[in-house]
RNA sequence: GCCGACGUGGUGGAAUUGGUAGACACACUAGCUUGAGGGGCUAGCGCCGCGAGGCGUGUCGGUUCGAAUCCGACCGUCGGCACCA
């Protein structure tokens, strides 16, 4: 063994004991428990970011300590390669997107394995790879022909100037971030997979995961946003039915049907028929839902806009009393949302009491409180107002609680056809046409004749051609008539192949399922998913809590329906890591942009009156003075990031991934600091000289633990408690940070241990092996090489999780907490059973405890055993 | 705006079921090591106080013998909001 620890040297022999050993190629087992650990696969950027290292490391802990128990453990890697930056970057430098992804795949490949982790590299897959967007394609197929697949119009940013559709991120203070031009809302035919269809059992099925965070479970809950309601229509009046030319009913649906009688006016999308019809009649009606029409589609921006709105001058008819209510256009109402239109009941909803007021509506009181906390409606809005309670004015159903006016309403409503009880879900269904090259063909053939035509089976997959580079205006393969020219499957006459691709959240939903069979070329998946699914263990970032978790989701239960797949839930446990942080610093030049500076690069300096002022070196080397930013996500925009690389060079891998465990817990943010990174490497240090001192004494005798000394017996305990707590941390908590400080303990109280007899140095050898076998899945190199010293001719890879030894736990006596009023007043050291009376005389003799009770009556004494007496006086 | 989380020393964090607040580390201070480079070791380290002791987990209030933990209100920070992945 050297004396010194060289990471680098370790690392290298240790990973290239693990590679030519296949150490971690698995196949079915039938016989034994499987462990499927699955990290979320990384977008091929080029560089791997800290919290790819985290993410990974995390994974890489808990396959490897499943390992350890016994598992047959997968623990797989791909690249999820469609997607915006390949565009963006073929943009920038005119590489195609095919070979700027592979060549970063290549990159990341190599910088994942500099990492140790203990991948199945023979299953990796790239979602950019035909082999694997075939069944993408192939599945969409399926999906058409059991009507999940459907077509229909959907809302779109539009650049005028590029003539393109950008995405939301694109868009930047309502212009397009390339050309700047004021983007428009334009509607154009796209794809849509019904998953509302799912609604309910994604919803339900959300109860049988117990493995999973209750935030995420409550955030998708929330998302799919299921609300009992009652759908109602309004007749359209006169004026209505002559501007549409039709008759008809307005069409809404609410959860307060108990306020119907509180309604004053009516709220319609700017894009509703209703709308359209008034402003063919109307100029500033019609300018109104031009600027709705420009305003951005995202749900952040429509809640937070001023809320305005434009009377049409048409009407509508009460249900029930048949009265006129005035329809109006309102940019807080949303095509997408329900049906398009809102019933305006402004004594009882918060929104609509802010548009009535806005506009000097009337305002019409129809629910009591039941508490008592209004009399009348007035400014400003209570909650109260919008709480359920008795309806008044309310013709016959007057008088009623809220469920009964519910009830009773809607029975009405069904008797006149006008409404009925209805089950509403926020969730929407998922569009997933993209009107972009690097991604998944949709197989469609548009022909004259035959209309829109399925690409045969036998004909998949439509190739994605590799050669073209995007320009920004459209999307390429539009351009390509290579790509678009075809003949029609049906009637074999000149067609057109469709050119819109894939939401990359497609290709995500199902990589998983083909990490179980990734050579299959026949199927999209087959029997092998059986025994690997569902994913043991999934773990990625939080950001991803409701989408992708929810396509996929809803992914899995259309493979279960069509029968390719048996489990109906794809990921059993689901931990979902927090953020790396980093700080940042910025200054303003003389250009007034704003230019940030790597941590890095700045050095603190006190002023001579004691502020702190931070400076870095600008671009002419000259130091800047620039200014402290708080901390924020590692990102390249504030360039606060750290290279993973260059950490790995200077400190090595165990170091990085040692460091990543212990800055926090794994679901909390991990907030960088190179002093923390400094403090993981000089413990691996120590422990590689601790080892070092031992093992130069030569090997100790096997371990009698008859005749042990005090301190020994003593360390012993130490040690399988500290195992106890490890074992625990990593196999249930998941808290990897305590179980590291565990084992920091441990080497701290090895390292006190100073007792030189062969039964002394027997102990050692079993505290030291221990530590080295609980820190093996954190930093699997190092204790490759410090099993092996401490002289074990099996790799540690191979080794079981130590066994803690009950016997060493038991202890004579228990130190006891005294409090007096439950202030800490003193500690008694008692039998281990030593019963109620013993144990409160103790305490009452102890002398702090008794200078605070002396002359006051003991009213109360409580013994929680093992931990603490309080005496109440 | 809506939904979700978080808030504890100078710093990251620990306290797992309501029971010793601050484990473990970082930084800092002092000392030792004649190995002064990002080396090693020892000790100290919540705040106030000479001390006895008092105070202390974002703020205010409540429940309890006992609250970082439970409840209510408020403040602040962060994440998601459907075309970034």
């Amino acid at each position: 063994m050297e004396e010194s620890y060289d990471p680098a040297a370790v690392e290298r022999a240790a990973q290239q004991y693990w590679d030519e050993h296949r150490t971690f190629q698995v196949r079915e087992e039938p016989g034994r428990e499987k462990f499927y650990c699955l990290s979320m696969f990384p977008y091929p950027s080029g560089r791997l970011h800290m919290g790819h290292v985290r993410n990974y490391t995390i994974g890489d802990v808990l396959a490897r300590f499943m390992r350890m128990q016994g598992r047959n453990v997968l623990q797989p890697m791909g690249w999820d390669a469609f997607g915006l930056p390949a565009e963006n970057a073929a943009m920038s430098n005119g590489v195609p997107p095919a070979r700027w992804t592979r060549q970063n795949i290549e990159y990341m490949r190599k910088q994942l394995k500099s990492l140790g982790f203990g991948i199945d590299w023979s299953r990796e897959l790239a979602t950019c790879d035909p082999s694997y967007y075939h069944w993408n394609q192939w599945l969409f197929l399926r999906m058409l022909e059991k009507g999940i697949a459907y077509r229909r119009t959907g809302v779109v940013n539009w650049d005028p100037v590029d003539q393109t559709v950008l995405a939301n991120e694109q868009v930047i203070e309502g212009r397009g971030w390339r050309t700047g031009a004021l983007i428009e809302k334009r509607e154009i035919p796209m794809y849509y997979l019904n998953i509302t269809r799912y609604a309910e059992e994604l919803l339900g099925d959300l109860q049988q995961l117990p493995g999973w965070p209750e935030r995420v479970k409550l955030m998708q809950a929330n998302w799919i946003g299921r609300s009992e309601g009652c759908e109602v229509s309004f007749p359209y009046a006169p004026d209505t039915r002559a501007a549409i030319g039709a008759e008809g009913a307005l069409k809404v649906f609410t959860t307060r049907v108990d306020t119907l009688f509180g309604v004053t006016f009516m709220a319609v999308a700017a894009e509703h028929p209703v709308a359209l019809a008034a402003a063919a009649s109307r100029p500033e009606l019609s300018a109104f839902i031009e600027e709705c029409r420009r305003g951005s589609v995202m749900e952040a921006d429509v809640a937070t806009q001023e809320k305005k709105g434009l009377p049409t001058g048409l009407h509508v008819l009460h249900p029930f009393t048949g009265a006129p209510i005035e329809v109006w256009v309102a940019n807080y109402v949303l095509m997408g949302y329900g049906e398009g239109a809102v019933m305006g009941v402004p004594a009882h909803d918060e929104r609509d009491f802010e548009f009535a007021g806005r506009h000097g509506l009337p305002i019409t009181m129809v629910v009591r409180s039941p508490s008592g906390a209004y009399e009348r409606i007035e400014a400003p809005w209570i909650s109260a107002y919008g709480e359920h309670g008795i309806t008044v004015d309310s013709g016959q159903f007057s008088g009623l609680d809220f469920q009964s006016a519910v009830d009773a309403i809607a029975t009405a409503l069904e008797q006149r056809g006008l409404g009925r009880k209805r089950v509403q879900f926020r969730l929407r269904d998922w569009g997933i046409s993209r009107q972009r090259y690097w991604g998944c063909p949709i197989p469609l053939i548009h022909c004259e004749h035959c209309g829109e035509v399925p690409v045969p089976d036998a004909q998949l997959p439509v190739r994605l051609p590799e050669d073209l580079v995007p320009d920004g205006s459209g999307n390429p393969l539009g351009k390509s008539a290579a790509f678009t020219h075809c003949t029609c499957p049906r009637c074999g006459g000149p067609a057109r192949r469709e050119t819109d691709t894939m939401d990359t959240f497609v290709d995500s939903s199902w990589y998983y399922l083909r990490y179980a069979c990734p050579d299959q070329a026949a199927s999209m998946v087959d029997a092998r998913t059986d025994y690997w699914l569902p994913v043991d263990q999934y773990i990625g970032g939080i950001e991803h809590a409701i989408l992708h978790l929810l396509y996929s989701r809803f992914w899995t239960k259309v493979m279960r329906d069509l029968g390719l797949v048996r489990c109906a839930e794809p990921f059993t446990n689901l931990l979902t890591q927090g953020m790396v942080l980093n700080h940042i610093y910025s200054s303003v030049g003389a250009d007034g942009r704003r230019r940030y500076y790597n941590p890095a690069d700045v050095r603190a300096r006190r002023e001579s009156d004691g502020t702190e002022i931070f400076e870095a070196p600008g671009a002419d080397g000259k130091s800047v003075r620039v200014e402290y930013g708080g901390l924020g996500k590692m990102s390249k925009s504030e360039n606060n990031g750290v290279d993973p690389e260059g950490l790995v060079a200077r400190y090595g891998a165990d170091t990085a991934r040692l460091f990543t465990m212990f800055a926090s817990p794994p679901e909390q943010t991990l907030e960088w600091s190179d002093e923390g990174v400094q403090g993981a490497s000089r413990f691996l240090r120590r422990l590689w000289s601790a080892v070092y001192e031992h093992v130069r004494h030569g090997s100790p005798p096997p371990l009698e633990l008859a005749g042990l000394s005090a301190a020994q017996r003593a360390l012993r305990r130490a040690v399988h408690q500290g195992l106890a707590k490890a074992t625990d941390d990593i196999g249930r908590r998941r808290n990897f940070n305590t179980a590291i400080a565990a084992c920091m303990e441990l080497l701290n109280a090895v390292g006190r241990f100073q007792e030189d007899t062969p039964a002394a140095h027997a102990v050692r050898q079993e505290a030291l092996e221990i530590i080295v076998l609980v820190l093996a899945p954190i930093v699997p190199h190092v204790c490759h090489a410090l099993w092996h010293a401490l002289g074990h001719e099996q790799a540690i890879v191979d080794e079981r999780w130590p066994v803690v030894d009950t016997a060493a736990l038991v202890q004579d006596t228990v130190e006891l907490v005294v409090q007096v009023n439950g202030k800490l007043r003193g500690r008694i050291q008692v039998a281990a059973g030593a019963d109620e009376a013993t144990v409160r005389e103790a305490a009452l003799g102890e002398e702090p405890v008794s200078r605070f009770v002396a002359g006051k009556p003991v009213r109360k004494v409580i013994v929680v055993p093992g931990k603490l007496v309080n005496i109440v006086v």
